[in-house]
DNA sequence: ATTTAACTCCCTATTTATGGGGATAAGAAA
DNA sequence: TTTCTTATCCCCATAAATAGGGAGTTAAAT
């Protein structure tokens, strides 16, 4: 008879929490060790405790999923870990895969896949819900899932001190003559910002720019 | 013996479902009827069916959980419903309860609340979690639990409910063009209620309606 | 000494956003 | 009934933001 795997779960929701928690109780060779309502608490718990599997909400209030990952790689903690995310975005697996996670699944897929994602990861594979697998073949057609060319590639953290202040700015509802104004440089130059903050940050527009901002402090 | 209590599930995220059934699924005296993913489905649902109690999230794709209580109201469907949200917002509650909402329960509660507001609302009461009503007692002190008299009150809150709307679509970076295609209307429309957001809230651009929204807790 | 990262600037092009005006229909309120 | 609000749509025009490309200078790190 084999050991039960053993399983942590991190979500903001409580109620998906107990979801996860009832689903996978129909399961025998697993169980639920505990749980984590904020990043925070997964940071703390996984300093002193582990566990076979932890899925990992992106979204969390405080530290999210990308940072936790961050804290275990900088700490050298291993687990291995499956996302919980509620969209799917390649760019966030690619990031998340870097990382070091081990699965991806959206909270749109019924709960028997966690069962499967769980077993497949606790075997060592991989697992993708099927939305982001299509996604992932359409951009890395005939490799194998593994996009780390160079280990530290697009996290997102790595502002340059310009590259923040025009963030602030930005986010202080200046537009871009204005920051140019500001700054003393050209528009040319703080659209090139802009570009590079857009890239690193991984959001869409000015308005995901602040709306970093805001999670990550900066204003 | 009692009828069961039936109960409709609408959240587009499976796995939540999922878990609200086996909590529910823990009650001899409630049943899950089925369950929608999206606001059309609900809508759809509605139309030839009914249940005693919908549990209605309010962040789903296409028809969010307001469409589908002004759907409703339009229409006279007469279902009692209660609200599943991610965020207290005291605004939020006013502008349910005024489209004919029975109960406003936040997804970072427990599971065994949902069975508690279930039967409080089956039994003709209003529900509420704990954190909206200390908001609420904030607001509303020594008055009975119905604000539909003059909504204007609070302080930045003139805006209307389709401006809510487009305000949170523009804070979750989304484009006219987009945020047209999601309401389904012209994006001239969706141009007027920028510039009346950009009136009504007093600030430059949309970093500064997305801010607004953070700040007054709409996002 | 060579590479790298950060900072700076420019060109071209398209798409969005902003700002002004006006307009209509449905409903509620007065 | 008349007025006001809300929600809807349109025109015109300019400013700003996005997306791609390239490129030079300095200062620090290897």
């Amino acid at each position: 008879m084999e050991e039960k795997i053993k399983v942590h779960v991190a979500d903001d929701h409580k109620i998906l929490i107990e979801g996860i928690i009832a689903v996978i109780n129909t399961e025998e060779d697993i169980y639920v060790e505990g749980y984590s309502l904020t990043g925070k608490e997964v940071v703390e718990w996984a300093q002193n405790n582990t566990a076979d599997i932890l899925i990992l909400d992106i979204n969390m209030p405080e530290l999210d999923g990308i940072e936790v990952l961050k804290f275990f790689k900088k700490n050298n903690i291993k687990i291995k870990t499956i996302i919980l995310s509620s969209y799917d975005d390649v760019k966030l697996v690619e990031e998340m895969l870097a990382l070091g996670a081990d699965g991806y699944i959206s909270k749109d897929t019924a709960g028997e896949h966690i069962i499967d994602a769980i077993k497949a990861v606790h075997s060592g594979e991989q697992f993708f819900s099927n939305a982001i697998k299509d996604e992932l073949l359409k951009v890395f057609t005939g490799k194998t899932v593994k996009p780390k060319k160079r280990p530290e590639s697009t996290i997102s953290n790595m502002l340059t001190t310009r590259e923040i202040e025009v963030l602030k700015l930005i986010s202080q509802e200046y537009s871009s003559p204005e920051i140019a104004g500001i700054l003393n440089i050209s528009q040319s130059t703080v659209d090139t910002y802009r570009k590079n903050l857009l890239k690193k940050t991984n959001v869409k527009n000015s308005v995901g720019l602040a709306m970093y901002a805001v999670k990550n402090k900066i204003v």
